[in-house]
DNA sequence: GAACGCAATAGTGTCGACACTTTCTTGACG
DNA sequence: CGTCAAGAAAGTGTCGACACTATTGCGTTC
C-alpha cells in the first residue's frame, strides 16, 4: 500500500466556518452549468484552453466538480479534451455551425411528422396554445425570454413526437447553439418572419399536413441559418479582435508593447 | 516510490497492452470502455445501481476516474445521476429501445440522402468496395465481426453525408443497442435478409437514388427491430431469471462480506 | 407481532495533496 | 543574434481521506 498523503494533521482548520460550511451536492451540477453559461456568452473563447485550477477557484469549488463537468460538456460536444493538456473549448467554425443546424433540421422535421402521426387531438391543441399565448408578445420581450420561447416552441414539437430520444437529442443541439442564436436574436438580422413561420407551422400541425409542416420547419431553420451567417461573423470578429484585425488562428506572442 | 497504479489485472479478461512506454492520462479512458462493455455485455443490469467502490477496486483504480467514466456514460444515456443515491443502470424497456431505432432511423435515412447529394462518385464508390469485400463472406463470420461491419457499413453512409455531428450521433446510438444488437445476431430470429437490403441500398446509392434508398434504410431499419423484440425478451429473461421467477425489482438480502 | 424510530453501516460528493507532463524561462553555445 | 537545453513553473491526472446522506439492522413501544 502506497502511505503517502499523510498529513494526517487536522485535516481542515479552515476558515472559521459558522453556518457556510455546508458542502452543498450539487457542486458539480452547478459547475455545470456555470461553466456551460461561460461557454455559450463566449466569456470563454472558442480554441481558448481551460484552466481548471482557475476555474475552481473562480466558482469556489475543488477541481473535482469542475472536472466532472467538463466531463460532461465534452461528451455533449461543447468542450474537447486531450490528454494530458486539458480542456479545451470547441470552437465552433462556421461550418460545424451549419452542421449543428442541419441535424437539428433532420430531427425536428422527423418530429414533426411524428407527432402529426401520434399525437391526439389534445396535444396538438397544447402546441396551437403555446404558441397563441405568446404570438402577441413575443416580438417586444428581451432576447432570453424569446429565446427561450422558441426553443421551448421547437421542444414541445419534440416532445409531442412521443419519443423522448427526439427530445433529449434536441435539447443538447439548443444548448450548443443557443449562445449563437441569441446573438442573432440581437442582432439587426433579426426579423419577424420567424414569427409567421411559427404560425404557418401550427397551422400545418392541426391540419396534421405532416410533409408540408416538416417543409416549413427545414426552411424555417434554413432561414435562421442564413440570417445567422453574419451575426456570426460579426460576433466572432469582437470576440477575438476588439481593436485590430488580425487572423483568427494566430495567437503566439501577442503582448509586447 | 510509490508504486501506485499498478496494473491490478483482475477480475476482466481484457487484455491491455504491453507497450510500456508511457502509460499515463488513460485511466479514465480504460474505466469508460470497460465499464462501458460491462453495461453492453449485461455484466451490470440494467436498474442496478453502480457501486463506485466495487467498480474502482475491481478496475485496479481509484474512484476518481471511474467517476469521470460515469459522467460521461450519463451524458451519453447508458446510465443515470440521482443526486446523493449514485449511477445507476439505465433500463433500457422494449419502449426505450424502440426510440432508441427509431432516432437511428431517422439519421441514416436523413445521412444516406445527403449523401446522395454530397458525396461524388469516388466516394460512393468506396460504400460500393466496402460492401463487395465483405459481402461473400458477411454471413459467416463470428457474431462480433457481423456486427462490426454491420456498424461500418451504417457509419460509411454517414461519414460520406459529410456532416460529423452525424456521425457522433450515429456512434453513440450504436454503442447504446450494441448489446441487443448482438443478442439479436445470435438469435435464431437472425436470417440473411439483412444482407439483400445492403447490397439494394448500395444499389441505390450508385444511382443516388435518395428517395428509395432512403426508405430502404428505414425498412431494413424496421426490419431488425421487429426481429430484435422477441431476443430482446429472451434476454432480458436470461438476464434477470436464471432460474426462478421472482419479480424484477424485488433485490433482497444480497449481501456478501 | 407490526410500526416506529434510532444506531450502525454503506456509499456518494468533495477536498487537498502529489506524481508526472507540458510549457515557459533563462542561460550557454554556435 | 538565433538555437537549443536544462531547469523552473504551471497544469493535469489520480489518489486517499473525510463529511454528509441514504440505507440497513436492531431494539423499543404499543
Amino acid at each position: 500500500m502506497t502511505e503517502r498523503a499523510e498529513t494526517g494533521a487536522d485535516s481542515d482548520s479552515s476558515v472559521a466556518n459558522e453556518a457556510e460550511t455546508r458542502r452543498s451536492a450539487d457542486s458539480s451540477e452547478r459547475a455545470y452549468l456555470t461553466i456551460r453559461k461561460l461557454l455559450v456568452e463566449f466569456k470563454l473563447k472558442p480554441g481558448e484552453r481551460i484552466n481548471e485550477v482557475q476555474l475552481s477557484r473562480s466558482l469556489g469549488v475543488s477541481r473535482t466538480p469542475i472536472r466532472e463537468a467538463l466531463n460532461r460538456l465534452a461528451s455533449e460536444g461543447f468542450v474537447s479534451l486531450t490528454p494530458n493538456r486539458g480542456f479545451f473549448v470547441r470552437s465552433l467554425s462556421t461550418e460545424g455551425l451549419l452542421d449543428l443546424y442541419e441535424l437539428r433540421s433532420i430531427i425536428e422535421s422527423a418530429a414533426f411528422k411524428l407527432m402529426c402521426e401520434r399525437a391526439d387531438d389534445s396535444e396538438i391543441d397544447r402546441l396551437r396554445q403555446y404558441w397563441e399565448a405568446i404570438v402577441d408578445v413575443y416580438p417586444n420581450q428581451p432576447p432570453d425570454i424569446i429565446l427561450a420561447e422558441d426553443e421551448g416552441f421547437h421542444l414541445l414539437i419534440a416532445e409531442l413526437s412521443g419519443n423522448p430520444e427526439l427530445v433529449g437529442q434536441l435539447s443538447s443541439i439548443n444548448a450548443r447553439i443557443r449562445f449563437i442564436r441569441r446573438i442573432q436574436i440581437e442582432h439587426p438580422s433579426h426579423d419577424k418572419a420567424q414569427i409567421t413561420s411559427h404560425s404557418a407551422i401550427v397551422e400545418a400541425a392541426v391540419k396534421r399536413d405532416a410533409e408540408n409542416g416538416a417543409k416549413l420547419l427545414r426552411e424555417h431553420i434554413e432561414m435562421t441559418v442564413s440570417a445567422t451567417q453574419q451575426a456570426l461573423k460579426d460576433a466572432l470578429l469582437k470576440v477575438f479582435a476588439p481593436d485590430n484585425g488580425a487572423e483568427l488562428k494566430r495567437r503566439r506572442r501577442a503582448r509586447d508593447a
